[in-house]
DNA sequence: TCTTTGTTGAACACCGCTGTACGAGTTACT
DNA sequence: AGTAACTCGTACAGCGGTGTTCAACAAAGA
């Protein structure tokens, strides 16, 4: 039987992992235990090694993620679609900027890629439906398009991060140079 | 008086820092003493910490690479020189891509930017002659435009790594979606 | 109430890394 | 030939992290 307890504080757990990766990609077990104000020896009682919780908080962060995605509407003009989706997800992929270092070097290759589907697959089929509407360009592959987007939001948060980039600009630049890298080349 | 033998060896040393770290950001600086086939204490002996080795390595590669990128032709038309000016610049960053990583949880914040300074003049001189010439597009800051070109390089180079991207088309994408991001949006 | 499930801090072993010290040996330069 | 510069291996101290053990204690749930 699991305690109700035992269910609360997994779920502190989860959360100040998060929270604390979000901030510094190495955060150490120690310092994630104090943040969800839990012992270390009761931490490793829930998550047997820091690969499995850092695993926990990524997880975490793509469902919740996800769930904010869900809620744009990708109806109407593919354009306009796309905007409110890179709008969207730059906002999740600064917050996350550094969870997402923590991940790439303690998660098994493949692994980020695999909790990623959902939200690329979001973004898949609204790129697909621009393409076959002729607005979006065909000569490029789907996923390259797709990962060309996500390194664009992530080099936006790494100038934010050395400060060679105003926050409230990057919404901006990143919308309007993301379609400019859809639209077909001009014959 | 700096012996000759003590140059020498600095150079093989400064060598294998490249070599090791390109392969991999965390090479200790063990590996990289016995890479240069120096002990250990000999490197500590030219190499105060592994901060200044890495530095070293860095510069070295940077300094190299500006050599390479000198001799790319960037007269004529702005697109066609920037193609070249990119596919050059792609060559370095894939093989360097390990070494930047070390750099960024090593150097000081804004070292890495100094030494990027030769390169980024380059491309950033490029860059405003096809603002003036009305071929690349005006709305958005060099500065934006630049880094995100090395970020999609950078993103193409982790596709790689990952195997979702094969090398041999990385080029052509790149340079294909680089060129986009520049045209100017149809009016 | 009473048993099972959780929690706790302190202590420990272990790991790999960095940086230092030493003493003996080797090599370049004059 | 002689001196200063250099190199070597080994050994050590220190650090910060991970993961485990233990023995006492607290609380949920039937």
């Amino acid at each position: 039987m699991v305690r109700a307890d035992a269910q609360r504080n997994i779920n502190a757990i989860a959360t100040a992992a998060v929270d604390c990766l979000s901030r510094d990609p190495d955060a150490s077990v120690a310092d994630i235990a104090k943040a969800a104000g839990v012992g270390r020896v009761t931490l490793y009682g829930h998550f047997p090694s820091r690969a499995d919780l850092v695993d926990a908080a990524f997880a975490r962060a793509i469902e919740d993620g996800d769930a904010l995605l869900g809620a744009v509407d990708l109806d109407g003009d593919p354009r306009a679609a796309l905007t409110r989706l890179v709008d969207a997800s730059w906002e999740l992929v600064n917050r996350f900027r550094s969870l997402l270092l923590a991940a790439q070097h303690t998660l098994p290759p493949g692994r980020i890629q695999a909790l990623h589907e959902g939200p690329a697959d979001r973004m898949r089929r609204l790129l697909e439906r621009g393409r076959a509407e002729g607005v979006f360009r065909t000569d490029l592959p789907t996923s390259w398009l797709i990962s060309t987007m996500q390194h664009v939001m992530h080099g936006a948060a790494d100038e934010i991060n050395a400060g060679r980039l105003d926050a409230r600009d990057a919404a901006r630049y990143i919308s309007t140079t993301v379609l400019a890298a859809l639209t077909p080349p001009a014959v």
